[in-house]
DNA sequence: ATGCCGGGTACGACCCGA
């Protein structure tokens, strides 16, 4: 079962990218962020015409999240609980269930948090707590969990192309650490480093030649309880598609897992 | 290089991303 997290940066500038994806992998889930739409103008058809199931949780101009799915949803949850007076459109959520077992696919746009001085730091460390304390309820439901998405976190020194760039940025302050670090320690493990210690990006800036040079970071991340990393197979991040025409900053990281 | 690109809104700039 191939379960992906890909950041879109809007979906009416990649449809044409993701339904040629789409028909080369056939992947069974797909958790998109920033789809940048409102949910009555998210393109359903041509990507229900490949087979999929769509939930959508948008809104005008920025963040949305969607699930794209070959398995029916036995369930669809939307918005981070916690804060009545937050609007932005970050989380969404389903289950799913084959022939022997069910498990839960929960994708999160988490704020990216810059500038540090700004009230949109705080707004990412409060979302963060509410994050954990969400995955805490989750974890009492011993099923295969899988929380998937755009951190807008560098995990370590290794994620980045030049560290010593980053200590001041929003992804890699030691407050944002320090509540990943917490997320971790409720007893999820970062799904890449179960397979591979290598140096491994799935963002690169549009501007500067980040791409030609390399210059990436690893933000997108698939985060699993030892329920679902008991059935993880492997890892991959489809880094080609940065070089594609027309293509997002972000590429897409799949899980291979072992539900059946 | 806190704006070099690219997408959004809405039709001319301005907001936003990481």
């Amino acid at each position: 079962m191939k379960i992906v997290s890909w950041n879109i940066n809007g979906i009416k500038a990649r449809l044409l990218v993701i339904l040629a994806w789409l028909e080369q992998e056939k992947p069974d889930i797909v958790c998109l962020q920033e789809i940048k739409s409102v949910d009555e103008g998210f393109p359903r058809e041509q990507i229900e015409s490949l087979g999929y199931n769509i939930q959508t949780h948008g809104q005008k101009g920025f963040n949305g999240v969607a699930i794209l799915s070959l398995l029916p949803f036995d369930e669809v949850h939307k918005g981070l609980p916690g804060d009545p007076n937050d609007e932005q459109a970050r989380l969404i959520e389903g289950v799913f269930s084959t022939s022997s077992s069910s498990f839960r696919v929960c994708n999160i746009y988490l704020p990216n948090g810059n500038p540090v001085e700004s009230d949109k730091f705080t707004y990412k460390l409060n979302w963060m707590d509410r994050l954990n304390r969400f995955t805490e309820k989750r974890l009492l439901l011993e099923e295969p969990f899988i929380l998937l998405g755009d951190f807008n976190i560098i995990p370590a020194d290794i994620d980045c192309y030049n560290p010593d760039n980053w200590r001041g940025d929003a992804l890699f302050r030691p407050e944002s650490a320090e509540k990943f670090r917490q997320l971790s320690n409720l007893g999820l493990v970062d799904a890449l480093r179960t397979t591979t210690d290598a140096p491994s990006y799935t963002f690169w800036d549009f501007q500067s030649g980040a791409w030609r040079k390399n210059n990436g970071i690893r933000i997108d991340h698939l985060m699993l309880n030892s329920q679902a990393a008991d059935l993880l197979n492997s890892v991959k991040i489809h880094k080609d598609l940065r070089g594609w025409d027309k293509p997002s900053d972000h590429v897409p990281i799949e899980g291979d897992f072992d539900f059946s």
